[in-house]
DNA sequence: AATCTGACCAACCGCGTGCAT
DNA sequence: TATGCACGCGGTTGGTCAGAT
């Protein structure tokens, strides 16, 4: 698959990647790393170009790419995540180990989009959405599924908005975090509760939603850690510290998801909101 | 069997950012 | 401060394949 072989007028070679070629690649970077991309393919004798080279290595050839469909956890969490930062697909790529932004962003328009929009128009057309099987995704009506997208990218954008505002009094606190990581801390601070207030303030809109649309059985485990915990009295006993906010504050640490289930252990708001949004159903 | 069509995904392109000079 | 370079990111393209007609 991919494109056939050209050169450009520089006789830089285009296109699908030879198995020779990836051998050359995979050596050199074995003995030498990358180094300077612009001077590494000359180095290793490729006719291509440091742009190609790289992205042949990140996205195919690197050792800790994990190749073959996407896992439902890993689904889950690339929703989440597209949800809370939107088309970051690198920063989406570094909580789902293994997966490249590309392959990310490529999974997101191919399938997820996709299956978005028809189960939204599923719905629109009064079909009752089954789960036979596969992986679907059920929406509200429509017009309740749209208005939380529009909230959704609204928060967003007052996310980043705060984040270029406040970016310096966080600086300090927030130095070993990652760029993810401050826009969790964000959203899961004043962004968080504004989301919070606004929507009560527009009648509990999450809350309604998720009481309307919740499914009516847990249908995995895997689910089970989806759904919104209730929120404000939860009776968890691992989170002992919970602030006295109406949105819940989380362990804002976020980890890969690979080897536990705690990636999905996003605030009780953001499940909630994310629940309003999605009923993200996990085949048994 | 031939053709059409849509899905998939590797790869390319353009732009923004950070860093060195 | 201005400039150029290298790199990374996100959007888009286009080749291949499989199912439908």
């Amino acid at each position: 698959m991919g494109k056939a072989p050209c050169f450009d007028k520089d006789g830089v070679k285009k296109g699908a990647w030879s198995p020779e070629e990836d051998a050359k690649l995979i050596q050199h970077i074995k003995e030498h790393g990358h180094g300077n991309w612009r001077n590494l393919p000359k180095e290793a004798g490729l006719l291509r170009c440091g742009k190609s080279c790289r992205l042949r290595w990140i996205n195919y050839l690197r050792p800790d790419i994990k190749r073959g469909p996407f896992s439902h956890e890993e689904e889950a969490t690339i929703i989440q995540l597209h949800g809370l930062l939107g088309n970051k697909w690198a920063v989406i790529a570094s909580h789902v180990t293994g997966r490249t932004d590309n392959e990310i962003k490529n999974f997101w328009n191919t399938h997820l989009k996709r299956r978005l929009l028809s189960a939204g128009s599923n719905k629109q057309s009064h079909q009752s959405p089954s789960c036979s099987g596969t992986s679907t995704i059920k929406l509200e009506s429509p017009s309740t599924s749209t208005s939380h997208m529009v909230q959704w990218e609204s928060i967003r954008v007052e996310a980043e908005v705060r984040l270029s505002m406040e970016s310096s009094q966080l600086n300090s606190s927030l130095e070993d975090k990652t760029d993810s990581d401050i826009f969790l801390r964000l959203w899961n601070s004043r962004v968080g509760k504004s989301f919070c207030s606004s929507t009560a303030r527009e009648g509990g809109v999450l809350t309604n939603a998720v009481s309307e649309t919740l499914p009516t059985e847990l249908e995995s485990d895997s689910i089970a850690t989806l759904q919104a915990r209730p929120t404000g009295t939860s009776t968890s006993t691992d989170t002992t510290t919970q602030e006295q906010d109406d949105c819940y504050r989380p362990n804002v640490d976020m980890v890969p998801p690979s080897d536990t289930n705690s990636s999905n252990d996003f605030p009780d708001s953001f499940d909630t909101a994310l629940m309003s949004l999605l009923d993200f159903p996990v085949v048994k």
